[in-house]
RNA sequence: AGUUCGAUGGUGUAACGGUAGCACCACAGACUCUGACUCUGUUAGUCUAGGUUCGAAUCCUAGUCGGACUACCA
């Protein structure tokens, strides 16, 4: 029996077009990002879906960076997004720049203007969306709009050489002003802006606009398959004209939808005043939904591109709940990491009847996937989790109580015989004793407590700085709320413990390196993080049916 | 209002005229030297109204609701 996956949308598009013999069978698609930000967990979609496309049909998928605006536009991110793209695991076929065809461009546009179908435009910005019209009043012709194409042709080419300021003439397509469609009213082709570009320095001070880049870009490219976002279907009809009108390579355009996720924001917008106004650290702070931050955060790179498999495309709107994404990365994290101790909210644990100077317990490291030991060194004083006792235990609690057993992990079973208070109430220290006979992996004293809890011997444990985030939003989605988007950050989004007491063994963990702290959370080494002062990232934390039964009473 | 896209459990996504399925979430239980993991089970859905058909989530008609578009951004 066929337990064929099946295909979305788009698949079905490419395998009738394999099957029409379109292009030969032939696909290419391409990722277009506009290197005036960073890659965010919505492109990832788009890079999975590009990238996986073209594997998937024997094809190649170039990476081509949109850059037609100087202004914007920084090798900073160039960078940054040729580096998420490698972390997410894929590999693209050529790295092009629409800058690369500026020359091209420019004699496309030539040759619409000799074809009478393109005019300069000597209206101000004002001017022209004032003769725009609305989506119920049509445009009306630019004054400007019959002119020679030989005078077009003079004046573009000044345009070129410099003779003119930013903003005092521009290129049109003539098409309709009349049109339903307000992007085919006699949409801009170039503007002038004398602006230093990334990769051309000051060698044009002309800039096609994305309209007259895009296609064009596919087209030079020869890409079969061009897929963007759902906003970009109005231009489609926009698309085809350019290519028609020029009798280039017909690529043709599709679009699906863009995933939105709760308790963020996505539009690159949004998340630059973030970064501008300081509310977060920079592009890569852990609480970003952008790919760098989620590297930083520990997220592994197939969580997203499992993430991504499973939504998959269609053409509604959506928005996805941040769990999904959360449970692709337990999933792999828990098969992946090693398992340590960590006390985050400590609370002293004397073990009175203890006598030795101490014991080095042997530790298996990862329960899923075998993984050797380590050393732990055990004593008579301990940290352990200040939530972990309970000087009078709510209902089915189960953890340290006066009188109640529990197994202190990979060592001994302990009896809670008391604790001391301070003036006020605040536990200051808990009293137990142990029993010999229950060492792990050699226990015959024949119980069985229902607890296991972690600790850390407190002569031998070191420290580090650990970074506790979560949503970065109170709200699941900030952007329909009343008001700013930023009066929902959620305050609590980053609580820092600067000095988290932790196993020995830690001293060596280098930066990116994730671990399962055991019952609280999974932790990644951050890139601050030196030997000298150990940084951990709470990546996500564990699921916790105890927190959910207190929550509920 | 115009153009345009869409509508399947709480969320996301299948079913392409023939038993509405999967994953997450939620809930209940089993297991557990992590209240984790794992395992078992449960709740819950075709926007509405007509029509075509032996049979409609699927095709047709009308309506309802939601999104996108009116940047010298992409």
């Amino acid at each position: 029996m066929a337990d064929e996956k099946s295909l979305n949308f788009i698949e079905e598009i490419i395998e009738n077009d394999i099957a029409a013999g379109v292009n030969d069978g032939r696909i290419l698609t391409r990722f277009p990002p506009e290197p005036n930000g960073y890659l965010h967990i919505g492109h990832a979609t788009s890079i999975c879906l590009n990238f996986g496309l073209a594997k998937k049909y024997n094809g190649k998928c170039n990476l081509r960076f949109d850059d037609t605006n100087p202004v914007t536009e920084e090798t900073e991110y160039v960078d940054n997004i040729k580096q998420d793209i490698k972390w997410l695991g894929f590999e693209w076929d050529n790295e092009f720049y629409a800058s690369d065809y500026f020359e091209k461009l420019y004699g496309f546009a030539v040759r619409l203007i000799e074809k009478g179908l393109a005019y300069v435009d000597d209206s101000t910005a004002e001017e022209i969306a004032a003769t725009k019209g609305s989506t119920v009043a049509p445009g009306s012709d630019s004054p400007f709009r019959n002119r020679s194409i030989e005078e077009n042709l003079t004046l573009f080419s000044e345009m070129r050489a410099g003779k003119y300021k930013d903003g005092e003439k521009t290129l049109r397509a003539k098409i309709d002003m009349a049109h339903p469609n307000l992007l085919l009213r006699d949409p801009l082709m170039y503007r002038i802006k004398h602006a230093h570009h990334h990769r051309t320095g000051n060698d044009w001070c002309i800039y096609p606009m994305y309209d007259f880049a895009h296609g064009q870009s596919d087209s030079i490219e020869e890409i079969t398959h061009s897929i963007c976002t759902l906003e970009f279907i109005h231009h489609r009809p926009l698309y085809n004209w350019f290519i028609e009108q020029l009798g280039i390579f017909p690529s043709r355009q599709f679009e699906f939808a863009r995933r939105n996720l709760t308790y963020t924001v996505m539009s690159k917008r949004k998340l630059l005043q973030l970064v501008n106004e300081q509310h977060v650290a920079g592009w890569d702070d852990p609480r970003m939904p952008t790919i760098s931050g989620m590297r930083r955060r520990g997220y592994p790179a197939v969580a997203l591109r499992q993430f991504s498999d499973t939504v998959g495309i269609a053409k509604r709107e959506n928005i996805v709940d941040i769990g999904l994404l959360e449970f692709y990365v337990r999933e792999n994290l828990n098969k992946s990491t090693d398992r340590v101790m960590a006390v985050l909210d400590p609370l002293k644990l004397v073990v009175t009847n203890y006598e030795l100077d101490g014991e080095v317990f042997e530790i298996e490291n990862n329960p899923e996937t075998p993984n050797g030991t380590r050393s732990v060194p055990f004593s008579r004083e301990l940290w352990i989790e200040r939530e972990d006792f309970m000087e009078v235990p709510a209902k089915k609690y189960f953890r340290l109580a006066p009188g109640n057993l529990v197994r202190l992990k990979g060592a001994y079973i302990v009896r809670c015989e008391g604790c001391k208070k301070a003036e006020d109430g605040t536990i200051e220290e808990v009293y137990c004793t142990y029993l010999p006979e229950s060492k792990s992996g050699n226990d015959t004293s024949g119980l069985s407590v229902k607890g296991t809890i972690h600790w850390v011997s407190t002569k031998d444990a070191i420290t580090a700085e650990v970074r506790l985030y979560d949503r970065l939003f109170r709200v699941e989605d900030p952007s329909s709320e009343d008001g700013d988007f930023k009066e929902y950050i959620n305050p609590d989004s980053l609580n820092v413990l600067p000095a988290v007491y932790i196993e020995p063994a830690l001293q060596r963990a280098v930066a990116g390196e994730s671990y399962q702290f055991m019952r609280k959370g999974y932790f990644c080494v951050d890139s601050e993080s030196t030997p000298g002062k150990l940084v951990f990232n709470r990546t996500v934390t564990l699921k916790d049916a105890w927190a959910k039964e207190v929550k509920r009473n």
